[in-house]
DNA sequence: TATACTTAGTTTATTCGCTAGACAAACGAT
DNA sequence: ATCGTTTGTCTAGCGAATAAACTAAGTATA
């Protein structure tokens, strides 16, 4: 008998395994059909069955319960290829709006976007020095102002999405955010009550780096690092085409990589940390002992004072950007020997000083990367400018949504 | 009808697509009960279903075919829990067998492994200064032995992986083995013609991690990092589970990673690698310029010499190894900081210094890392010994040929 | 020893989703 | 006006999984 129950336990333990049935197939193809419509917009059943491989039957059904689910639409007939004219169909975009928050250290930045991530409201504020409860605040203004600009849609608000600075372990509380001074924070459940919808916390450069595949550079790429360069460094990663969060969620912290062991002693503890040599904190650093003249006290102005200063043409400024360029290039050597990506992706504040950062970091990658690491490589400036953290966030709100709706069986409204 | 054509092609392009019907189901369930037979050997066909949560007449049908296909066999009725005695069942192992190379700079490691990855038959040879042809007849010499010495079995010999010193890209070519001065080699057509199986190639790295994976330490873990030091350093990624090769199958090369941008200047033209400082190639250079008297020249015996030094307490092999073990400490943090992995591994020839090692890393990455990234993490030395990267391949092998064996429709014998 | 209860494995009927192929609708070309 | 083409729907059939009945072979208990 007691044998009997140990295996049991033992059985229902094991138990987590995903069973294959029709039921899995259908979803699986039911995804597949409407990822093709999203992908190819506007396309017909007939193309969406020679493009997947499926019976035209098959996409027909499932084409029918999608529509019947408003995630896609039919438009009029469009034009004859010899033949009897095909129905259009197109994504239902507009079905639902997901928020997206970038919860940065001095300010908050929110996005209201449709289900294909086009950018419909947006606002944002400015604080310093408040604590958590202040923050919180100001991120439910935030949030309120969002959803109160949201069009009536089907769906409505399908999720929220927040990225912020700090440590994010796979149960989504935040560890560890030093620049806002928290330590074992719960966002998501506090966010969850009073808005009643799904909510994402995600670390800023993990969800920069799914804003830059999905919406920015690396939309046709499966291995992606976004190096987001603010006061301090953190990189993200798509390995694989998907986020890599490695044991504990806690990948990526490449700002505490040593690439100089000689070097000065970190805050972290560790010695010769790269974000001492390539970050936001380091240009002001050597801007002060350069003796320029950076006119305010705060940070956020004086990276643009160094930008207008070597704007004018100022050498001091020029040689401190140029100093920045090179150490950024080490560390993201560094990252193509160990990644092998297709694309490096440098973002957050820092890409506003790109057209000086530029020369120096392709020039210090072309000398010292190991020539056949440099086949098919490009590295890049985000283009997404400030949204790169917000979008991904949005995106994986959305993402959460489209999947649990077509893997519910109560599907239809 | 221009038109129509190009679209056609568009059309041909993108069928790519894997399409879910129900023989993809039964694949994956037969996968599935597969993988649970060899996981949990003996296992009865109800316990089968418990675990997976397949109904039983499912699992019944499936288990019927695996027999007849050789994979599995029935062994005598098991214990009662208090009713009719299950029947049980058992992985055959010895339906056919795996040839598993590692190619090393200076010698030949082979193995003949059941499909279990137990050793049955190894076979090792040592050389120096010979060219490809020369090396080929070896590797000839070795797997004929091997195959000759393979007990016979209803599938005989089902493939042949071989792990190489150097850069393979994803179509199994060798780019570039700079210790063994080859460079655009295609090893895998001529060992494929000559015996008519499936052959991998794969970096010696990878499949030490592979192997590790498998048969090692890392049985139960996911995210896996295995840094392979012998004269340089090369380090295998598995992440999520499967082997990490980057976009062109390029990753791992943190041997030439920089922990020291003001260091000396390496082969490849970057400064301060990392294999500067912690490979076989430092210790010997460190041991000669701290006089240590090493009796012969040849480098094998080198490392030997220092290890027996060290035995006898000898304080400047002691301090060598000393200070090896803090660089090595070095990157593992950087790699650490980058991947948040379950498990660090330490192999190739260096692991035979394990003893004076493990004191200084430990040391190291204790002091220099996150607290939050040590959080789960385990730093060992192989206990493969020097089978990592033979066994690996020979998974690989084996892997390949259950997966086809399983997906083929003519599977039966 | 006889009976009831348990567990293992097989068999049968049913369900579900996909496919093939027939068919109708709509269009272009001659 | 007719033929061939393309789109989309409909129907029959098939393959695989499931549920549940059933057979087989044990244990527990009175």
């Amino acid at each position: 008998m007691l044998y009997y129950k140990k295996r049991m336990k033992e059985v229902k333990r094991l138990k987590a395994n995903k069973t294959w049935n029709q039921h899995v197939v259908k979803v699986e193809n039911k995804t597949l059909v409407l990822e093709k419509i999203i992908e190819h917009s506007p396309i017909s059943r007939a193309d969406i069955a020679g493009i997947t491989g499926l019976n035209k039957g098959t996409v027909s059904s499932l084409v029918n319960e999608l529509i019947i689910e408003n995630l896609i639409n039919e438009s009029g007939p469009g034009k004859s290829s010899g033949g009897r004219r095909p129905v259009m169909l197109h994504f239902n975009q507009l079905a639902g709006y997901s928020v997206g928050i970038d919860l940065g250290v001095n300010y908050i930045l929110g996005v209201l976007t449709d289900l294909n991530g086009n950018i419909c409201v947006e606002k944002q504020t400015g604080f310093t020095g408040l604590d958590y409860d202040e923050i919180l605040m100001e991120l439910f203004h935030i949030i309120d102002a969002l959803i109160a600009a949201a069009p009536k849609s089907p769906y409505g608000i399908v999720g929220i999405g927040i990225g912020v600075p700090g440590i994010v372990n796979k149960e989504n509380d935040i560890l560890l955010a030093p620049n806002l001074n928290w330590r074992n924070v719960h966002l998501k459940p506090a966010v969850e009550e009073k808005y009643g919808v799904p909510v994402i916390i995600e670390n800023e450069a993990n969800a920069g780096a799914y804003g830059e595949k999905k919406f920015g550079a690396g939309k046709t790429f499966d291995n992606i690092i976004y190096v987001s360069v603010g006061v301090g460094i953190g990189v993200g990663l798509i390995l694989n085409g998907k986020l890599y969060r490695g044991n504990n969620g806690f990948s990526g912290e490449l700002g505490h990589m040593t690439i100089d062991v000689n070097g000065p002693t970190c805050e972290c503890g560790n010695r010769g940390c790269w974000e001492l040599y390539a970050s936001e904190k380091f240009l002001l650093q050597e801007a002060r002992s350069a003796g320029l003249k950076n006119g305010e006290e705060e940070n956020n102005a004086s990276l643009q004072t160094i930008i207008e200063l070597a704007k004018t043409g100022d050498a001091k400024a020029l040689d401190v950007l140029d100093k920045a360029g090179r150490y950024l290039g080490v560390g993201i050597n560094n990252i193509i020997h160990a990644f092998n990506p297709d694309l490096v992706i440098i973002g957050n504040r820092i890409a506003s000083a790109k057209t000086w950062l530029i020369p120096p970091i392709h020039q210090w990658i072309e000398n010292q990367t190991l020539w056949f690491s440099q086949k098919d490589l490009k590295i890049s400036f985000s283009d997404l400018l400030a949204y790169s953290a917000a979008l991904g966030v949005a995106a994986f709100a959305t993402e959460q949504f489209i999947k649990s709706s077509l893997s519910d069986e109560a599907s239809a409204l």
